[in-house]
Order: structure tokens, then sequence, then C-alpha cells
DNA sequence: ATTTGGCACTCGATCGCCTAGAGTGCTAAT
DNA sequence: ATTAGCACTCTAGGCGATCGAGTGCCAAAT
């Protein structure tokens, strides 16, 4: 493929820039004037043809306009693009959001209100369940009826997990109380998948040199760290309602599918979970995502670390035009706060 | 106002019946046919004209047969519908669904999903928050960094709450744990409204003759109960998009309004406690809810309880043209087999 | 006195037709 | 290489005619 000129390279970024804008398709004329170059009409269209040649940007119909394909988009993404540095003001002011909480739970969910009330789109979260990386600091067995027990881990950062599981006999309170205590002197502050490790290979040991206290925190505790959990991470959506006021997804069964898709989220997960590898922002454009549903919208995200380690992801999604200029840098911010935020609160 | 003649009420309740399943306006002809009565369609306009007149049905425009009015709506649903029983197989699903869950969380969600898949509308549950008249089973303290001590509270039912607070001095583990220990011998298994009264009463007298201790275990309790949390009881709603098939939502922005107060969540919620006072089915048609947004919406609920004691609202909402006759008693076998569920749960 | 048939009338939806405007592609001139 | 000119295409929107559904009312029938 002919590579671009540099004149067709600044002709696809107003017209980017402009379609984003205005949300309709420019014609020779218009993008002749917006460009600021001095050239007619006739040249402009010219580029244009060759830039469609390109798979760059399309027509609708034969005198519509040129609108950028979703491969424009990238291109413009990745190398035309000049980001917008985030004024003072807003980023003093999301700042300001994450100095009030200290709730690791409410933290995350101002997050997602906060992605989507700045950028107007859907804000997405994903707050991992992922005990692997997770110091645990407590560990506590309550008694329920019928050989039922209530696990209640603490984590260092706060958060409470709390699954219930089914015993093989009755357990007395005092029982429980000193499985606590043995559980908590033998594992406390071990990274939990660290734990699992430890559980297994202490359950190899022949079992007749156990105490019975032994063998009980070693059941509940296999039940609780070993046995999978139905559900992995956590996806949090916010802002849904902010895609209704774009008119390309203005069709009601687009949206219905979309909507669809953020109750059942696992493809969403899916998606997020790739970009948890990659550092930095992360851009989808339209079916890059490999999601029928996304096909007409963009996902930007940003991994988030806590104590250097990337444990979620968090973005937005929305039409594939969207201002990515401003998305972006908020965005990462959002991400370096969010984690820093999680970061302080384990100390 | 004139009372209804048989015939009158018959045609209306056909009318009901006809549009809620078509959803067009219904013309003198058709009606003719579908009542199954032998007149003739200038009769049938004869009588419509009278219930024009009474403010029961209204035509769009000169030419464009009736529809039912608000009101009209409110009359057949108080003396015209005939409540179709559930079938015995529906039955036995909707109980399949209820037998599965322990965890009472995952009980509720599984309702409210439940109330959406088959009604085709948007689920409904209200999860109290009401501390009030929970009995809690046990307490926790675990220190955090910073002044900071996460109290985590495991109520009878089995679920878990907890939040963080501050206090006004560093403690020590050992601190924490005699704390511990001392609450839930004091105030184990006392309801928790009991506990507020008993723990401002404790407070009252002299702090001189409290040990350190007690002083501790006071003032940690205290935040913990008696300080408002900024959150009331919990909202849960599932299927939204289903209301997106409805062709009266179909106008974004009205559907718009609708998801907003979705999350904005306030204005359900104080619906959904008027209905908990009033025992059985309730049902608000359109303004009668009070709310601007729910205008074209009818809110079908039922509040559920738990031990006799009524704790939460389930139900569905849904536009004004919804079956009634088989949302009432699904919406009603649903309250209480999830009341029997969770009351279940406790023992 | 109720019911019915007949009739004029109204309104919305649909179709075809037309025009204005925006934009393109191509060609020839600069 | 760029531009002006021109024929062509397609859409949006307005206008008018037509069709069909439905009403309201009056007079005849039961």
């Amino acid at each position: 493929m002919a590579d671009l000129t540099t004149r067709a390279e600044f002709l696809l970024k107003t017209l980017v820039e402009r379609y984003i804008a205005e949300g309709q398709p420019l014609g020779s004329r218009t993008l002749a004037k917006q460009s600021g170059l001095d050239l007619s009409p006739a040249t402009i269209r010219n580029v244009m043809a060759d830039l469609e040649d390109m798979g760059l940007v399309t027509s609708l119909h034969t005198s519509a306009g040129r609108v950028p394909t979703q491969l424009g988009y990238r291109v413009f993404i990745d190398s035309l693009l000049t980001v917008q540095p985030l004024n003072a003001e807003k980023i003093r002011q999301v700042e300001g959001e994450f100095l009030a909480g200290v709730d690791p739970q409410k933290l995350v969910e101002t997050t997602s209100h906060l992605l989507s009330e700045i950028t107007q789109l859907a804000g997405l979260v994903v707050v991992p369940r992922r005990e692997e990386q997770l110091v645990f600091r407590q560990l506590d067995f309550v008694g329920l009826s019928g050989r039922r027990v209530l696990v209640i881990l603490v984590t260092e950062d706060g958060q409470v997990q709390n699954r219930i599981i089914d015993t093989e006999r009755d357990y007395s309170p005092a029982e429980l109380v000193q499985a606590t205590n043995y559980f908590n002197d033998k594992y406390g502050g071990v990274a939990i998948s660290e734990v699992k490790h430890m559980l297994l290979a202490d359950m190899q040991r022949t079992t007749e040199e156990m105490q019975r206290m032994m063998e009980l925190a070693l059941e509940m505790t296999r039940k609780m760290f070993v046995e999978p959990t139905d559900e992995g991470d956590d996806l949090l959506v916010s802002g849904e309602s902010n895609l209704m006021d774009f008119p390309e997804l203005g069709d009601i069964q687009k949206l219905r599918k979309l909507f669809d898709a953020f109750t059942a989220k696992r493809d969403l997960l899916h998606l997020l979970d790739r970009s948890m590898r990659a550092g930095g922002v992360k851009i989808f454009v339209g079916r890059e995502s490999g999601y029928e549903v996304l096909k007409e919208c963009s996902v930007v995200v940003a991994p988030y670390a806590v104590d250097g380690q990337v444990v979620g992801t968090l973005g937005v999604i929305g039409p594939t035009r969207m201002p990515y200029e401003h998305i972006i840098p908020f965005v990462d911010v959002t991400a370096k706060l969010l984690g820093g935020a999680l970061s302080s609160i384990g100390r």
C-alpha cells in the first residue's frame, strides 16, 4: 500500500477531528475550508479518492461526503492524534474526588461514576476478585445453622469477602474460634496464592498427625480458597444511559444489544482482561474488540496498579466517534489516581 | 358520575385486554367482533362515547379508535380484572430457582433476574439494610492502618455488612480482640435496634467507672450503629433493557429518563417504601406513583416478609400496557417464595 | 327505548412526484 | 500538480392525491 503523503495525513486528521465534533459526513468544500490549507475542493476530492482507495474513509452513498472507516480511526489514533493535556482545573477536581473516600469499595464506585460523568460516556471499572495477588489480614469463621459456616476474609487493602461453605459435620462455636486462631497464626500475612500452596502441601501430610482443630481449619479453608468461585472479577458500569444521546446508537435494537452486553458482562470482562496485560492506555475501535455488539463502539481502557501490581482495568465505552484527545489522558490519570488511592489505603 | 352498566364494564374490560395484547387503539368494528357480544359497531360507538365521557377511554385524534386512560386502567385493575392462576409448571420452575441458593445475597439477585426474565419487564428487589430489625450474630473489629478500624457485622440471616470507622487513637490488635469479646458477650443475639438503646444508655453512665476496653467498644460501636449511614436500602434492578422492546417507550428521551431514574434510584425507593406498609400486591398506574418519569409505566410490587416481619419489597416495572393478569399472581408468589427462602436460612 | 344502518366527515399513513442542495468523478485547461 | 467546469447521483423535504379506518349523528327498525 502506498504511503500517505503528509498532506493526505493532515487532511485525514482534520476530517476525523471534524467528524468527531460534528457527527456528520464531510464534503470536499467544507473540508477545504476547515483544513486551513489553501486548496480547492477539487484537489481535496482527489486526495479523498486516494484515502478511499486505501480504505481509510468511505461515503455512505455517491453524494454524501466522507466519514472515517474503522481503519481510518485506527490510523488517526495511532499516529495522527495530538493528545490534549488535561487542564489543571479538571485535574484538581478529579484529585479531589479521590481524597474523599477511604473504603475501597466506595472508591471504585466513585471512580466509575467519575468516568461516566466527565466523559459523558459509559464508565467501566473492573474490580478484581483476584484473591491470588492479595495478602490477607484476617480470617474469621462464623457458624451458621445446619453445618454451614460463613467465612469472612479481610484483605490488606481493607476489602471484605465472604462466602458460605458447607462442612462435613457440626462444629461448636469454641471450635470455630480455635480454628480461627490457628489459621491466623499459621497463614497470617501470607499472599493468598501462597496460602493455596501451603494448604495443599499440609494436606498431603499424613492426616494421623493432625489435630482435629487443624483438620477443621484445613477443610474450611480448602473450600474457601481452592474450590472455584463461580464468579470471577466484577465489572462496574455506570452512566450507560449517556450512550442514548448518540445518534449512531439511536437504533433501539443496537442499543438493546449493547445494554444486554452490559448485564451479561462476560464478553466485556474478557476484553478488559486482555488489556490488563498491556500497560498504559489501550484503545479498541469498533470490531477490533472482536465482539459484534461493540462494532459501533470504541473502548478506551487503562490498567491500574496497587503497590506496583496490576490488579484491574478501568475506562470508558462509547461510540467510535468520541473525543479521543480528551478521553485518553483522562482515562490515563484516573487509572493512576485510583491505583494511588488504593495503594495508600493498605498502609 | 353515572354507574357503569354491566355491558359498559364488559366492553371496557375487553377493550383493555385487547389493547394490552395488541398495543393498538381499538375501533368499534373490531371491538364488536372481539367482545363476543352480538352488537353492531354503532352500538359499541354509543357505549364508547359514554365511557369517554366518564374519562375511562380516549382517542388520540378524531378517527383513531379508543385506548384506555389511566383511570380506565385503574378501574380495570380494581374491579374488572380476572387474575389468571399461575400454571403448575411455571410454579414448579420458580420454586426450583429458590431451592438452589443459600446465600441470601445470591438469593435476592436470583429473584431479581427471575422477575425480569419471566415477565420480560424490569425486575425490582429492595433489599433491606434495615439493621433495625435484624439480630446480629457476631461482630468483629479488624485494625487497619492509621487509626481506622474495619467493623464486620454478621447478622442472623447470614448477611455480612462492613464499615470502616475512624477512631480517636491507635489500638493494638490485642485490644481489638478484647473489645470484640466484650461486645459479643454483652450484646450478642440482641436485635440491633435494641443495641442502639442499650448503647446510648450505657454511655450515659459516668465514664469514670468504665474500663478502657469498654470505652473502646462503645466508641466503635457507636460509630457503627448510631451514626447515620449514607446509604439506606439497596435497590436491585435487572432486565432494564427489556423495556426497550415496548414501542410506547420507544422515544429515546423517555427511555433515557427512565434509565436515569434507575441509577438515581431515590424516587423509586421512595415509591417502593410506600408499598411496604400495605400488605399484598400493590399496583401503581402511570402518574399515580407521583413521579413524572413513571408516567407511562406501571409498577406492580409486593412486600416480602422474613419470619413474619416485612423487610423488603419486590416487583416489576413496565409500560402501563402490561399483562396484569399474569404479572400480579407471579409477583405475589415470588414475594412469598423469597420470604420463605430467607426465613428458612436463619434457622 | 334501544338498537341498527346509513352517510358525511376527519384524520393519519402512504405513495408518487418534484425540486433544491450537497457532493462526487471526470475531463480539460492552467 | 492543481484547478475550474460540468454532468451526474443521491437525499431530504414539500406537496398533493388517495386509501382506509373510524367517528358522530340522524333516521329507521325492532
